[in-house]
DNA sequence: TAGAAAAATGAATTTTATTCAATATTTTAT
DNA sequence: ATAAAATATTGAATAAAATTCATTTTTCTA
């Protein structure tokens, strides 16, 4: 088993999947994409589903490591939530295919909706709790607020800019102004005064 | 064509697509469940995705109707978007089968993904930017707030919390208190101090 | 009530994901 | 270096469902 050929077949789903959408993808065209036999994919991925939640795993390892990094560079609270979002959101402006895939065609995957347990998505969300709690900790923010609420709460709002974004042809609003209008509120909305 | 044949394969769906979830959902069950063949749900519908996107445009009439009767019952902007809040989230504890096919289901919809214009879904996210727009004219809300950017920004907090909900076998928080907690943040957030 | 129009049927078709028997390549032991 | 064994690859065959459409049934009209 060669893992460069994993790679290879990863990368073409990656373009075939961007492309066509997840629905539409053909299991040929990928195989093709990537040089190998269709089967040769059924040896390294157990089903389509299978590797659309290969890509997203990936792809989470080196974007949970920048948003660590962004964030550590911040001295308080309040600033590394602001990192977060506004990281996030340039994600999504650098990098539309990717946001495409992982926002609008990941939920069109039967497994990754039902079956997928979310290790890394939990992860991801966690460092939103953990800037609340250190937050909590240190008198920034209102001791009150519940962490797992905040966290699902921060992400649902910053997916939601970001999903539509990504499906909207007309980009008519900034997704720096909409990082920057976020943040004012839900700090605000937080500020232990 | 017959408005009741139509409304007993709708109905037959939803329930299918509840259980089974949408891709395991087999258009013989449903049409077995409406008692019809398989043929005449594709006289009253285009296919499997236009079925699953009539169900969308049906629940919505309803959902809008209610929701907009809980706003117009309270007399402060803020009120209405705690309303909003609340009602939404009552929703999704109260008809769990209908917010797993809205919430979870839906999303796996290729035409829904991809090619619906979504005129309900905006009818509905603009009940919270016709709230925020009233506070602001009489002084309850910041001016500074983008209403577009605030209406999604509520929603997607909104829906991540419903659909956790929903998702999660043990249903640990409770929605009300999550209600109480998300209207804090976000009309802390936008009050004019 | 016969003929036309509309509605309904379900077997046949089509499209793809997935499997697996056959083939090719690589590794191991002598 | 060589043959047997193990591993990897292939792509044609299979299977599962969505969708179509020729045929049949029902409803309407004059």
């Amino acid at each position: 088993m060669d893992a460069s050929k994993r790679e290879r077949i990863l990368k073409a789903a990656v373009k075939v999947f961007a492309r066509s959408g997840f629905y539409n993808s053909k299991m040929g065209e990928i195989a093709q994409k990537a040089g190998v036999a269709v089967g040769t994919t059924y040896l390294y991925f157990e089903d389509k589903d299978d590797l659309m939640i290969s890509i997203f795993e990936e792809e989470m390892v080196p974007l949970i490591k920048k948003m660590k990094e962004a964030m550590d560079a911040r001295i308080t609270a309040a600033e590394k939530i602001h990192a977060f979002i506004s990281t996030h959101l340039s994600f999504v402006q650098n990098e539309p295919d990717m946001a495409q895939l992982l926002e609008v065609e990941m939920r069109q995957c039967s497994k990754f909706i039902h079956g997928y347990d979310g290790t890394r998505f939990k992860e991801y969300l966690d460092l939103v709790s953990d800037a609340l709690v250190e937050g909590q900790k240190n008198g920034e923010f209102r001791p009150d607020v519940h962490a797992t609420i905040f966290k699902q709460m921060v992400f649902g709002a910053v997916d939601q800019i970001a999903t539509n974004y990504t499906i909207s042809k007309t980009k008519r609003i900034k997704l720096t102004e909409s990082a920057e209008q976020i943040s004012k509120i839900i700090l605000h909305g937080i500020h232990n005064r």
